[in-house]
DNA sequence: TCTTATTTAAGAATTATTCTCAACTAAGAA
DNA sequence: TTCTTAGTTGAGAATAATTCTTAAATAAGA
């Protein structure tokens, strides 16, 4: 992956450029199964094993903060992350921890023009994603 | 609450019916804001202190399996359970965990008319959520 | 009332995550 | 370039939610 693309991001959102950022971020940006802090690390570990498993957290936590993660919505006690930023949705595995991505535009569309007829009385909607559960055809 | 009430759920499901059992259920129910493991200890402790933790995680698992709970999707490390069964959305808090329920027929007939149409390939769809986040006005 | 498979209490063990703090370093200033 | 300083990192201890273990207790059918 280009580094001075990886740079431009960090550069963009005024945060300090260090090496372990550009490396977690590389590592987020390939690994794309929405990755724990834990798979980020067994990645990195072995051209980088000395990168410590706080500071994963500590830069993983930092990028959600400025908008270059999310954080996953999932009914585990694993934080899951994931790099995609442009408006989507999810489709989760019912028997494993399997989480897929699903752009559907029209469908967003749909839902903002309902949204702005139809409010939720004192409530005020910043986004909408669809949690969509089932089955993976194998 | 009606003790009849959560026994019939119980025996619905065939499992024995135990006092802590109840004791957990009715919690569950009464506490309607998708309460974490602790607060329903916090909730229980003053009337039945002897119920250890342990058994309160064992009984909240055992409900989801057999359909009396679900586990909410979050974004945080701490698992939170939801009695209501019938098809509903979640509203989550930006700034705090205040999660609420969203009921909406109309939206629900449209999703399932869309995605009878527009299928999801290599997905079977078992059941759809909106997860909308934003803010409760005050 | 007996029997047996289940369930519970208590606390130890596990595991993801956070915290602490001294050493280090990025990046702007001189 | 070198200096300065706020911000970042490494290492490992601390925390907190959850799970596990085991002996004792109990629900429910015989």
């Amino acid at each position: 992956m280009d580094i001075a693309y990886l740079r431009k991001i960090l550069i963009e959102k005024g945060l300090k450029i260090t090496p372990q950022r550009l490396i977690v971020l590389e590592a987020v940006k390939t690994l794309n199964n929405h990755p724990t802090a834990d798979n980020v690390m067994v990645y990195i570990k072995n051209n980088h094993p000395n990168i410590a498993i706080g500071t994963i957290y500590n830069i993983l936590d930092t990028f959600v903060e400025f908008g270059i993660l999310r954080k996953v919505n999932t009914e585990k006690d694993i934080m899951r992350y994931d790099p995609i930023l442009e408006n989507h949705h999810h489709l989760y595995s019912g028997d494993s921890n399997r989480i897929e991505d699903y752009f559907d535009n029209d469908l967003d569309l749909f839902l903002k023009k309902y949204f702005t007829k139809k409010n939720i009385p004192g409530f005020e909607i910043e986004n909408i994603k669809l949690q969509i559960k089932g089955k993976f055809k194998p």
